[in-house]
DNA sequence: CGGTTCGATCGAATCGATTCGACCTGTCGT
DNA sequence: ACGACAGGTCGAATCGATTCGATCGAACCG
C-alpha cells in the first residue's frame, strides 16, 4: 500500500489521467452508475491504488448531489445532561436505527453556551452541513436558528415540542396521560395529592411551585404532564425539581414529607428518576410505600437497574418516538408531507400505589 | 419575512445581482474577512433577507475551505448498548465540550450491521465528511476502514484501543489499576478469588472463562484489566459476562456464588455494573456484603443513582478522557505531533472491601 | 448491405461558495 | 503637485466531484 502522507491528497482528475481515461469514466467506475468495461474499470482501480486515492470526496459529492447524509439532532442541552434523562436514549437509538437503515448519520448539535450566549457567534445549528434536523425538547431559546434552517429550505422534525408551523411534530399524550394517572390515584380515593414536577424552564426556581408557573413555563412537555394533573386535582402542593433525577426527586420528597401533619397520601412525580428519589426519602423517614404513600412515575424506565423498586407509572414509547421521528425525517427528504404523530402512553401497574388510607 | 417554500434557493450568486456588486463582494460582505463598505453591506444584507438568502451553503464553502466543522465518534456498537455503559456519557460530554468550544460538532457514528455486515456496502465510517475521528473502544473489525481513513489523511485518534501506527492513542492504565485493585484484596488475606470480566469479543460466549480467551480476545480494555487481576493471581476461577450490565452481573454472581462450598471470598468484577449486579445477587443468596463476601468494581460510576452502595472501585477520569481525546484531536488538526495519553486510575475505597474470613 | 441500437467513453457544464491578484479612486505626505 | 498607500470592488481561478448530451464503433437485424 501506498501511504505517502507527504504527497497531497489525489483527486479523481489525477487517478483517471494516471489510468488515462476521462475524469467522467473515473468516476462512473467508482460509483457504478452508468457502463464501464470491465477491463476500463481495472485500469482506474489500479491508478487509485497506486496513488493512494480513498475514493471521492464526500464534501464535493455532496455539492453536487445536494445531500450529506447528516441529520441534526439537537439537544438543548449539555450531553451529560440529555443522558443523564433515560428516556434520550432509547429515543436516540430508535431514531439512529431508522435514519441508519437509510444511510444517514446523526450529527450531536448540543447548545454551545447557555442563555448567556453571544447570539451573534455562529452556532453549529446554523452552520453545519445537513439534509434534516430533530428538535429534541427544543425551548423558544431556539426560535431564531429554527427560522434559519427553515429559510435554508431544511426538514425540521420536532420531538415532543410546542407545535411549529412548517415543523413535523412527533408527541406524547402527555397531558391525557397525565391525567389517566391522576385520575386512577383519585378512584383510589387519594384527595391530598402532591405533584413533583419537571423543570419548567430556565426562568424558574426550584422548590414551591408558583402560582404563575403557566406564563413562564418553556418546556412544554414538563408543562402539559402538569396540566394533565391539575385536569383532575384542581388545587393541589407543587414543588418544581431543578432537573429530572434521583437526587433531585429525594429533595422534593424530603421537602414534602417533612411535616406529619401536612403529609399528603400520594405524591405524583413526573418523571420515574424523581419518583425513585421520592420513595427514597420517604423510605428514609420511615414512611412505607405504598401502605402510608403512593407514589405515581411517568417515563417507565427500566427499574431494575436502579435498585428493583417496581414503580407504578406512566409508560413512554421512547423508542418508537424515535423511530417515528426517523421516518418522518425520511418522509419529509422523499418530498413527502408526513402527518404529525401522537404516540400513547399507557398505565403500568407496578408496586408503589395503593388505596388511600385516611387518618 | 419572504419564506416562499415554492421557490428555489438563493445563492448568493443572487443575492449579489439582486444588491448589484459582484458575487465577491457580496461573500466578503456575508464572511467579514475583507473590507466592505458600510453601505454595500447593507445592500447585500437587505438583498439577502429579500430573496429569504439564509447565509453560505456549508457544504460549498467546506469545500472551498477543506473544512467540515465535523468530527466523527465512531462507536461500535448500536447507541443502546453504548449508552448503557455509564462511562460513555461523561466521556463523550468531555469530547463535546473540548470540541464544541472550538467549534466542532460531533457526527455519531456506529456500526451499521454487526458482524455479518455486506462488506461492500459503504458505511458512513467510509463516506462522511469529516475532519478528524475518534474510535471508541474498537476492534479489528474496523481495521479496513482505519486504513481508508489513513488514506483519506483524516487524523484519527484512539481511545482504549490497542496502539495502532499513525493513530493518536488515549488511554487508560487498566492493566496497572487492575493489579493495583486485585493486590489490595491479597493484602487483605483474600486468596480464592473470582474475576466477572467484560466481554471479550464477540467471538466468545458468555460463561465461565476459557483457557484460550487471551488469544481470541478483540476488546483491548477487557483483556487488559484481566491480564492486571492475573498479574496478582496467577490462577482463579473466571466468568464472563455477555455485557457490562447488573443483569450479566447478577448472573454471573448467582453461578459464582451457587456453590457454599466453591464460594470465593472476593470478586473482582471489571466493571461496576457488574459489581453491582454481583451484589445483589450475593444479597439474594443471603451472602453479606463485605463480611462474607468482597466485591470490588472498575470505573468508579455515581452509584447514588443505582440503589446507594458505596462501592470499592477503581476509579477511571471518564471525562478526562474525553477532553484528552478532543484536545488531541484540534492539535492534529493544527499540523501539531502530540504525544499519545496515559490516564491513571485510582483505587477508591468504599463499603464493599473487607479482610478475608477465614473459614 | 444499410440503418438502428447499444455499450463505452469523453467534454463540458454545474454545484455554491472563497480568495488571490488586479484595478480604480481618493487621500495623505512631502 | 506627484508618488505612495490604503480602502473598496471586481474578475477569474479554484475546491473535487457528478452528470447530461454527444460521439464513436461494433454488433445486430431484416
Amino acid at each position: 500500500m501506498t501511504d505517502d502522507a507527504t504527497r497531497p491528497r489525489a483527486t479523481l482528475a489525477a487517478v483517471a489521467e494516471r489510468a488515462g481515461v476521462s475524469r467522467s469514466t473515473a468516476s462512473l467506475a467508482f460509483s457504478g452508475a452508468g457502463p464501464v468495461a470491465a477491463e476500463t474499470r481495472e485500469k482506474v482501480l489500479a491508478a487509485a491504488e497506486a496513488l493512494g486515492y480513498g475514493g471521492p470526496d464526500p464534501v464535493a459529492r455532496s455539492l453536487r448531489s445536494g445531500r450529506t447524509g447528516i441529520v441534526g439532532v439537537v439537544i438543548e442541552d449539555r450531553l451529560r445532561e440529555a443522558f443523564r434523562d433515560p428516556m434520550n436514549i432509547p429515543m436516540l437509538d430508535g431514531l439512529a436505527d431508522e435514519l441508519g437503515t437509510a444511510g444517514f448519520s446523526i450529527l450531536l448539535l448540543t447548545d454551545p453556551a447557555g442563555p448567556d450566549a453571544n447570539a451573534n457567534a455562529a452556532s453549529p445549528i446554523d452552520t453545519a452541513p445537513m439534509d434534516a434536523v430533530v428538535l429534541v425538547g427544543c425551548s423558544t431559546r431556539l426560535d431564531a436558528s429554527v427560522a434559519l434552517l427553515r429559510q435554508r429550505r431544511i426538514p425540521i422534525v420536532a420531538i415532543e415540542a410546542a407545535p411549529m408551523e412548517g415543523v413535523l411534530d412527533i408527541a406524547l399524550d402527555n397531558r391525557r396521560a397525565s391525567a389517566l394517572g391522576a385520575a386512577h390515584l383519585h378512584e383510589l380515593g387519594h384527595r391530598d395529592v402532591a405533584v413533583v414536577t419537571l423543570p419548567l424552564g430556565a426562568g424558574h426556581a426550584a422548590g414551591p411551585l408558583r402560582d404563575d408557573w403557566e406564563e413562564r413555563a418553556t418546556s412544554f412537555p414538563a408543562a402539559e404532564r402538569l396540566r394533565g394533573v391539575l385536569d383532575v386535582y384542581t388545587s393541589l402542593r407543587g414543588w418544581m425539581a431543578p432537573a429530572s433525577s434521583t437526587a433531585s426527586g429525594y429533595t422534593a420528597g424530603l421537602a414534602i414529607l417533612a411535616d406529619p401533619e401536612r403529609r399528603p397520601s400520594a405524591v405524583i412525580a413526573q418523571s420515574d428518576l424523581l419518583a425513585l428519589g421520592v420513595i427514597r426519602a420517604a423510605e428514609e423517614l420511615g414512611v412505607s410505600v405504598p401502605e402510608e404513600l403512593s407514589v405515581l412515575g411517568f417515563d417507565g424506565i427500566r427499574t431494575e437497574a436502579y435498585g428493583g423498586v417496581e414503580l407504578t407509572t406512566l409508560v413512554q414509547p421512547a423508542l418508537e418516538k424515535g423511530r417515528a421521528a426517523g421516518r418522518g425525517v425520511l418522509r419529509l427528504l422523499d418530498g413527502e408531507e408526513p402527518q404529525p404523530t401522537l404516540l400513547r402512553c399507557t398505565l403500568r401497574s407496578g408496586a408503589t400505589i395503593g388505596p388511600a388510607v385516611h387518618r
